[in-house]
DNA sequence: CTGTTACTTAACGCTTGTGTTAATTAACGG
DNA sequence: CCGTTAATTAACACAAGCGTTAAGTAACAG
């Protein structure tokens, strides 16, 4: 697999606003499929095979437990996009330490919940 | 405009090899649409287009000059990509500093043009 | 066994994305 | 003016993406 290949499916995943709602979740802490999809207004398949793409891009891991799925973050998609994007950092002159003060300064916020209804796909029945 | 969409439109602009190869060119400096088509396969509309998805991503800007119009990188896509993925670096117990660290110490290598026959779309005629 | 719960896979439909060629707009150069 | 160069917009084709419902698989619980 080449490694523009790899790039792609993170960033394509993460465009989409369901399943970075998804990453932001699994950031409180590991779920079901099943929790997981709860907050969501879409069904249980899409959820599933938005698993799948988060997977392959190695931003999300599954793993079985008896009769469950227990998802967690894969850090490694985060840490490959978060490269990728460091590479143009001295374009904006704001050193990786400034940075850090920046993030350690603002509120700490959980991450919300988003993807409902988000636009892109309507519900129809 | 939600802040979702916002980042919606960044991600999804980078899950695309042909944009992250135009980012990766302007990063080495400024050109026209013309220059910046030239290393790539595919047809100069094609280009074009690329640059409004880019535009409007904040990831590029373009001003006209005369009769030519010249594309450089806009800085606030990127960052606002890399403040995103910032939130989940704890995650991955890496701090900002010793990601500096790396970059500084891995060869600073040239961005290669990618983009061409990237398999998703062949050309047809 | 049998039914239930937790998912995944299959099949389908609509929308979006990416490419093409042809036509258009705008500036330059004689 | 008139042709050339630079780039965009228009119109179209086809693939990919994301949603749905229905059916399949696997573990659990009685």
């Amino acid at each position: 697999m080449t490694a523009s290949a790899r790039i792609d499916r993170i960033f394509s995943a993460l465009g989409d606003p369901t399943r970075r709602a998804i990453v932001q979740r699994l950031a409180l802490g590991e779920v079901t499929v099943t929790e997981l999809a709860r907050p969501f207004a879409i069904s249980l398949p899409a959820i599933s095979r938005h698993l799948r793409v988060l997977e392959a891009a190695a931003l999300v891991r599954q793993e079985r437990d008896g009769q469950f799925r227990r998802c967690r973050l894969d850090t490694e998609g985060l840490q490959a996009a978060a490269e990728w994007l460091a590479f143009y950092r001295h374009f904006w002159g704001e050193s990786l330490d400034r940075l850090d003060e920046h993030l350690k300064s603002s509120v700490p916020r959980a991450p919300k919940i988003k993807g409902r209804n988000h636009g892109k796909h309507k519900a129809r029945r």
